[in-house]
DNA sequence: GAGGCTATTCTTAGCTA
DNA sequence: TTAGCTAAGAATAGCCT
């Protein structure tokens, strides 16, 4: 009952008010429900990923369009998983999950993706060299772009997708992801090491009490 | 007190215990936690999307591997805006978001990357029907692969990205991420089309309680 | 704007069906 | 296993500093 003496203490406060979930008008309110919510999203990503070993990215815009994320192991990591996978990891590398288990050869589809990266890479060792000199400047294909480097206007991945049948295009867009993720992580990589601030960092930051986890971009605050 | 005559009705359960954030080791209890913390989640994410008007992704890998995930406006939105961009949003067509503002030309570099991809756009039409042809079997990209349909041995992209200056390499994944992303959108299109269940499906699908959602992914529970 | 403070509402651990 | 139930933790809306 909160008496004192004769007198009734009225409460401080109100405390938490029941609110709608509904688009919130107040600027500044929603502001600081942004910034009290998101962390309370990435507190309970970091506890899923530690309670049942899974992993984890959240990434979210603020309302002034300024981003921030989670992940565990990273945000890539697990982006990159999304993006390569259907369903049971398709383990490559990327994976460093102990509980992934057994690689399947050819998650979705019969073309042998494992096999094709594997060439690629190889491949693509053999042509730094090559392409280090040739490439000094990027030039090369910021101006020449598209149809740069190659003779003809286009790659192979330049194709029109329309035109491949469904269960190609499957095919075509697991290359283009693999391919890219390649890229990325080597660009961001070298983003890293020289101390700029990718809209990634792959830097394992920040662990919230008692365990491993992802990291905290920008005011990751827990 | 729960007096009922002369009963002490025992109480039901202990209700909900402390815990502590570290790796359940029961099986069966982690899979439960797993799924309802797992839908806690997207949940909030759900309410913070809407609360604030901000993007939100979520993606989530079971202990067993499986993929759960939670977008609005969708999964792939928010990671091409992720890929792409460092802060504030480079709107482009991407995000039909009313509050995303005015659109800046070079976000983050100097490079006019919208320029470009204009130009590639068209292009990529010009080539459509010509590629329509010739493509019909994808055996082109697959064997060929890599080296195929250029004549030269890969195209820009496939330039070592170690070669270049820091500042090219942004630009250079600039360019990549938008690349993918609009591949991974016709392929996408196309698999709804046809009923497939690709990784992500650009599906606006179930709604919470007065508002507009992303979706959930196989078993979205809300 | 970032922190701190309640009083409430919301989430969920442990059970049971 | 997927689905409620209950009551004890957690998160947080509205204030204040």
């Amino acid at each position: 009952m909160d008496i004192v003496g004769d007198k009734i203490k009225t409460k401080r406060t109100l405390g938490r008010q029941k609110i709608e979930i509904k688009k919130l008008e107040k600027k500044s309110n929603k502001q600081v429900t942004f910034s009290k919510r998101r962390s309370g999203i990435f507190k309970k990503a970091g506890e899923l990923s530690i309670l049942c070993g899974s992993d984890v990215a959240a990434i979210v815009f603020s309302p002034n369009g300024k981003l921030f994320c989670f992940g565990h192991p990273s945000v890539d990591d697990v982006i990159h998983r999304y993006l390569s996978g259907t369903s049971t990891t398709t383990s490559d590398a990327t994976t460093n999950n102990p509980e992934s288990g057994t690689t399947n050869g050819a998650a979705t589809g019969e073309f042998n993706f494992r096999a094709y990266v594997e060439g690629m890479r190889e491949l693509e060792a053999e042509k730094k060299r090559v392409a280090e000199a040739r490439l000094a400047s990027a030039s090369t294909w910021k101006e020449g772009g598209f149809r740069g480097s190659g003779g003809v206007d286009g790659a192979w991945w330049d194709e029109s997708v329309e035109g491949m049948e469904l269960e190609e295009l499957e095919h075509y867009l697991e290359a283009l992801q693999e391919l890219r993720r390649k890229s990325s992580n080597k660009v961001q990589d070298l983003m890293v090491r020289k101390g700029g601030s990718p809209p990634s960092d792959p830097l394992e930051t920040f662990r919230v009490p008692s365990a491993r986890l992802g990291f905290g971009f920008e005011n990751g605050q827990f």
